[in-house]
Parts: structure tokens; sequence; C-alpha cells
DNA sequence: TATGAATGAGTTTTCATTCAT
DNA sequence: AATGAATGAAAACTCATTCAT
């Protein structure tokens, strides 16, 4: 008779990020501006009128979508730079192979990229996505700010050169399209020396 | 008569061009897979239906725009690369200057990406906008193998870093979104130096 | 065993009479054509499922509510127009008094309205809802008659005379939506004088 | 070439009006919560779409055509008022013979009850409509402060009068749906007399 | 050529009804 | 019986393209 009201809370909470990691390949197959909600659906194997019984609209299913992937990567990030087992360079090594892999991130950036320079989407979330991603930079300023410390990280201002590191990153992934990839090889041991101090 | 129908071209010609321009900001605003016709009137100064004077479809003025912006960069690159007043470094070094203060190249960036990772553009268009991509990475790699022969850029496959110089310039350029900027400094040098090898 | 029937038969009619009340007050704020099931689901503090146990369909609790508000209206006006301890005046104050100060008689005075007025509702409810109306005009004519043989209601013909105080009485309901009342005053004394006969 | 831009504006303005009439038409016919689009355009003869571009949501339509109702109404009344050939009493006859008469009141009474009842039509719509109406009482007040001054009509509070005679000639309005009509006589007179002051 | 209204196919969104728990 | 998520048919709305002026 009675509902298990706990259960039923778990299970909805569940099925709506099952829907918004669908919703974000769905969104890397097609773009934020093209993506349909029947795409979101069919990747999600539910009824299109189930997408509105966890979400108020298309643009509410984005907004999640990009908070989700922003609050996953500063918890990624964030339990890499405090990770005591790992050197400074080990860390940017991690961060840079991890992320590379992950066929999702490629998703998941383009989209960060598409609210962010869509005027279609409302400014206060493009406003939110943008201090996120500044503070974002934290935890890979803190890495390198490390990294200075004990003499294996470039000189230069922490932040300045966490952003290039992110934002490099970020320009990489991009280019991954898949099926249309640049056929120039992408090397993680390349990337890591641009920011290493060379040492004698 | 012969010099009017001569003049006509010219103008149709040049109201195409300015068509170009407009529609590549109007893109950069919503994005590749939400502008309408009608922004792109808008932005021209023109009516909707002149539009299609000028051009046979939507698909059209995309493909137009892509391969206007892509011709234009190469000839930027090209003519650095190939100036033989300059050193390598300063090479690299006008480049970033350049392409960060334009304005119009965050449109232009923002175009790319859109097109190659948007599905719902025809795919014959992403593959020669992939190919072109490529091909213009060329001028950079031939700086950059310059500058490795006469020992002030790093050591590393030229091809390899010309493709993270790009995609870091690309990458910082992405997150100048008018209006929602990273309030991080950006410094040339900074990022010159990353590419820089240290003498002594 | 058969105790048990009987009381479970008379509790499935309470709850069924409890969400026509709800269901009328739903109806008296959305409309009939824009109330949906989870607004009387919702008033009734049930599930929509629920409503569902009790009633065939959405139109099924329509054609019920409707139902319900003309019979005890017809009780209410029939029970007024036999009391033989009221003059004809009284009876028609009576009626506007109660009337007028019932909230619940602006809710199914709306509803009724929506009901004969909406063309997607069901002819043969539209159909009966008007002769039910035209009936329930009876009450009020047999008063109307009464006052004129003794001299206290103006002349003319009595069921139209109904037909305008019920009008009249209707019209002035309509009028009180809740929160967006006509500023003007309404006085039962002044409405009952249209409708008396001067003496002298 | 150029297009006569006055008579673009003028022709647009005509064709937004031609909307509105058959909108309201549309409307009587299936009631506020229950027309379509689509049967707006149809009554129109124009597609769908082009209800679209002269008003920007169904809602926009709705609220012209209540905005449009009350303004012609107070225009209808007010010119009877100020009519200096006509008695006090043979205005309010006029009124009545006129408002009855006419089949589009009916729709537009329905609207007008619909618009102030219907909890989902925005409040401020709400509040303007109760105002108009409010408002359009004055006409009629006047004409029964001026039919009191010549002893023709009875005494009372003007504006009390005024909302009476409105509230009965809309709530007869409401009773006269097209085939669902209460079998009882509407007469002018009749309705007169109960305003008419009894003389000697 | 220039214009912007008209069209209709395609999307987004809603909601009565069903159904597994 | 009670619940509320799932469904899909239907309604609202958008927009590339056409076309009369």
């Amino acid at each position: 008779m009675a509902r298990n009201i706990e259960k039923d809370k778990q299970m909805r909470w569940e099925r709506k990020q099952h829907i918004l990691e669908c919703a974000l390949h769905a969104i890397a197959k097609k773009g934020v501006g093209s993506v349909e909600i029947k795409d979101i659906a069919r990747e999600s194997k539910i009824s299109v009128g189930s997408v509105y019984t966890y979400f108020k609209s298309k643009d509410d299913v984005l907004k999640e979508v990009v908070r989700k992937g922003q609050e996953e990567y500063r918890i990624f990030t964030k339990n890499i730079a405090e990770n005591s087992d790992m050197n400074s360079l080990d860390k940017l090594r991690e961060i840079c192979t991890i992320w590379l892999d992950l066929k999702s991130n490629w998703a998941y950036t383009i989209l960060l990229q598409s609210v962010r320079s869509n005027e279609t989407v409302h400014g206060e979330l493009r406003d939110t996505v943008t201090k996120r991603f500044t503070r974002n930079l934290e935890p890979i300023s803190a890495i390198i700010r490390e990294g200075q410390a004990n003499g294996t990280i470039k000189d230069g201002a922490p932040l300045e050169l966490a952003f290039y590191f992110v934002s490099l990153i970020q320009g990489l992934t991009l280019q991954r399209v898949p099926g249309y990839e640049i056929p120039v090889n992408i090397d993680v041991e390349g990337i890591i020396q641009l920011f290493a101090q060379k040492t004698y």
C-alpha cells in the first residue's frame, strides 16, 4: 500500500542523474543549439514525456548538465591536488591524461563553451558557469604553486599558468571531435614539459 | 554596358562579404545551432528575403563564412611565418598578440568549434574544416622548426608543438566571452615562454 | 461481513463527495477548459491515480460536479419557496442573501457557465444542464406568482421575472472574483426593490 | 522596389483587427481554456504560423481580444449616454436591445468572465480588466443619474443601480448559448420597467 | 532587387490515462 | 486501494524558405 518514500526519492535522484549523463552525450553529438528533447529521451531510453517528469524544460536540462559537469570536475581536480602521494608534475600528468582520455569530457567541454558563449542562454547561468570555471582554477593553481616551491614547475604567476594549462587542455579536447580528429599525436609528456622547470 | 555588368558583379561580391562578416558575429552570439536567418539579416541590416538573394540557403551562408575565415587565417599566419625580418619567437609573439587582440577571432574560433562538433552540419563541410585546420598548422610548425634550428624554441615534434600552441591560443580565445571574461590576466610573454628554449 | 461492505460503500460515497467539492473549487479557479486532473487531486489532497479509483474519467468528474451543484441549488430554492413562514419578498431576500454570501456559489456559477458555453463539453451534458437550469426557475417563479397575488411583487410574466432575478444574481456572483472584486457595494435591499411592487 | 511603409503598417493593423474578431468567435465557440490557435487560424482563414506573425503567443491574442472588446463597449455606451436626442429610459432601452441582439456580445461576455475568473491568467491582466469594467459603469451610471433627476428612473445609488443593470444584462447574455438557450422570452421592456420610476 | 508576411514541417511542451509497485 | 512515474497523442510555438508586391 504505502510506498517507501525514501527509496522513491533515491530512485528519482538516480534517474535524474542518468538522464543528465545521457543528455551530455546527446548534446555532445548534436551541439547545444541543435539537440532535441527527442535525442535526450532516446539516449536515456525513456519517452519524451518522461524527460519532463524530471525536468521543467529543455533549458533546465542543459543548466543541470553544466552544473553537474563543473561539480564533478572540481572534485576530480581537488582530489588530485590534495593527494600527498604524488609529486606536482605527476599531478598535472594525471589530470592531463585522465581528462584527455575520457570521451565524455569532450562533450562536457563543448557544452561548457556553448553555454558561456551563447547569447540565448540566460545571463545568470552564463555568469554562474564563468564563476565556477574561475573557482575551479584553484586546485590547479595550488599544484603549480607547490611545484614552483620545490623547483619542478616553471616560474610565473600560478593562477595565470593554471589558466594556460586548463585552456590548453580544453583547446586540445575540443579538437578531438569523434570522426573528425586532427591527425596530430597528443603526447601528455610533451604538454607537461611546457610547464616543467628544466633542471641541470 | 560591359562596364556596368562588371560593376554589378563587384557590388554583389562586396555585399556578400558584408553579409558573411555579419553572419560570423551573429553565429558567434547564438551558436551555429541556434542562429536564425533573421539574426543574420538583422546584423547585416538587410531583410530576410535579401539574404536569399545572395545565398542559396542557411547552410550555404555557413559554409562560406567558415571558408572565408580559414582562408584569412591561413594568409595571416603564412605572412608572418615567411617574414624574414622577424626572429622565430617574435613571430609566435606576433601571432599570439594579434590573435588575442582581434575581437572577430573570438567569433571565428567559436564558429570553427561549433561547425566541427555539430552533428547537424553536413559531414563534407566538417571534413573540409578539419583538413584545412590541419593544413593551417603548417606555417606555425615551420616557425617552430626554424626556432628549434637556431636554439630559441624548445625541442619536440614541431607539428605537435604547433598543435599545442594553436590549441592553447584557441582555448584562451574561447574564454574571452564578451561580458563573461575569466578574471585572470593573459600575458603574451608568459605564453611564449612556455615554448621558448631556456638558454644560459 | 455484510456490515463491512455497507461501511465500505458509505466511505467510498463520502470520498467521492469530497473529491467533487474540491473539484468544484479547482474548476472555479482555472476554468473547465484549463483544469487538470492534477489540480483536482491536489485540491482533494489525494494522488492523481486515486481520482481514477473513484471516477471513470475527467469528463465523469465534471458531469458529477455539475449534477451535484444543480441538485443542491434546487433543494435550496425549493425549501425557501415552500416555507410558509415567510412572505414572498422575504423569500427572495433570503435567496439573494444566502446566494451572494456563499463563497462556493461563485465557483458553482462559473462552472455552470463554463459547461454550458464550452463546445468541448459533451452535448448531452450541456443539454442536461440547460434543462435543469430551466426547471430550477420554477421555485423562484412560484414565489413571484405568489407575491404578485398578494400585491407585493411587480406585475409581469412570472417566469420571465424569475429569469431576470436569477440572471441578475448570477451576473453579480460572477463579478465577485476573489481578489478582483468590482468596488461597488451590493445591497440586497436595492436588488429586491427592483422586483417589489410600490404601494401607496 | 521600395514599399509603401505607411500602407504596410495600415494593412498590418487591419489584419490584426481581423484576427482579433475571428479569435473572439473561436473563443465564443470553444471557451477560453479550450480554444486552440488552430481554431483561431481556421476562423481567420490564415495559417497557424501567421497568427504568430501578428501575436507573440496565444495569451497575447486573448489579452488583445479583451482589450478591444472593452474599448468598443466603452465607446458604445458613452455614445448613447451622451446622445441628447434620447431620454434616459430610451438610452437604457437602446443599450439593452443592441447588447442582447449582437451575437458577438455573447462571446465577448463569456471571454470577459473567463479572463477575470481564471487563475492561470496573469494577475496584471485580470486587474486591468476589472478596472476597465468598473470604469465602464460610468456612462450607465450617468444615464441613471440623469433619469433620476427627471423622475423617470428609480431612486438609489446610481453606481449600484448601474452595476445591477450591467450584471443583469451580462447574466442574461451568458444564458444565450447558441443551441442551448433557456426557453424563456427576454423582453427588453420588462427589464427596463425594473429600473423605471412608476408615475401616477 | 528588396521586402517582410505567409506557410507548414518540425520541435517543444502539456496532460489524460495507464500501470508497476 | 493508493501512489506517482511513464507514456504518447495532441497542442503550442519556431523558423527556413517562398512569394506577392
